[in-house]
DNA sequence: AAAGAGCGTGCAATGGTATTGCAATTATAG
DNA sequence: CTATAATTGCAATACCATTGCACGCTCTTT
């Protein structure tokens, strides 16, 4: 996939050789992954550099982060187009206690929610935790 | 309030003096409450007994903890009667990106959601940021 | 092709918070 | 009143996120 630096130059980020393999690495993933865990697997890299990363691409709407309530951020590819600066795609995200991957459910979107007057929404965050399909054989 | 020492009781916790006093600073509050926050009036007690009495209270199901995407806990007082060891209450929890301030919205069940096949749900977190009804004066 | 500016990277250090171990104190039960 | 158990306070640990700074690379400009 040739495309990660494609899609890093589209984002006005700088297609470094760090950013594109932590970028495929990204596309490789199934679950959401930590910043440790994207560490363990560029021992050659440093971590703030990896953290910088993330953040970079976050900041581009590259990627999207996810508080599982593991208390460790996660961080996943965003599916949708970049849409100027604004962090689009309202899904669903499943943390499995048991195998601890955090997961996007990119189908399900957050349904509508009304609140009390007043009250005006920026940002919607929907975690269900349980039994993943993969833990549940 | 007196209340405070007998929902101890009911809850089978020792009512010592501390924990009347955070049961009794609990109810007063109309919105969740952090750890520092707590401790901050209690100058006199120790933040460890501040935090085990939180975790104490949260295990007999009298508070639960709210993850804000601060990343920093927050506790709220249940409104329900604890149900044998089962924290009961989905609501929305409300996060003013104003005032820092985290409110439970109890009135707001949270919506049965469809999952993919063999995922199995145990809890759902549900949380709203944006301005709440203060911040919008 | 060389100089310079700006960005990316790595290292070290800081800070905030949860969490645990242990000893002293306090409350409960016999 | 004594012994036992629970609670509390202090100190220490651990884990991350986050930042400052200096070096190196890349890209542009001349």
């Amino acid at each position: 996939m040739k495309n990660s630096e494609k899609q890093l130059r589209d984002s006005g980020i700088r297609p470094t050789a760090m950013r594109i393999l932590v970028h495929q690495f990204m596309q490789d993933q199934s679950s959401a992954v930590s910043l440790t865990a994207v560490e363990d697997n560029f021992e050659r890299s440093d971590r703030t550099t990896l953290y910088r990363t993330l953040k970079t691409f976050e900041d581009k709407c590259l990627v999207h982060q996810i508080d599982d309530g593991t208390g460790i951020p996660k961080y996943a590819l965003c599916k949708h187009d970049a849409v100027e600066g604004k962090h689009g795609d309202l899904h669903l995200h499943f943390h499995c206690t048991q195998c601890n991957q955090t997961t996007c459910l990119t189908e399900h979107r957050i349904p509508t929610i009304s609140l009390p007057d007043g009250f005006v929404p920026e940002d919607i965050n929907m975690l269900v935790k349980g039994i993943c399909d993969n833990c549940n054989l």
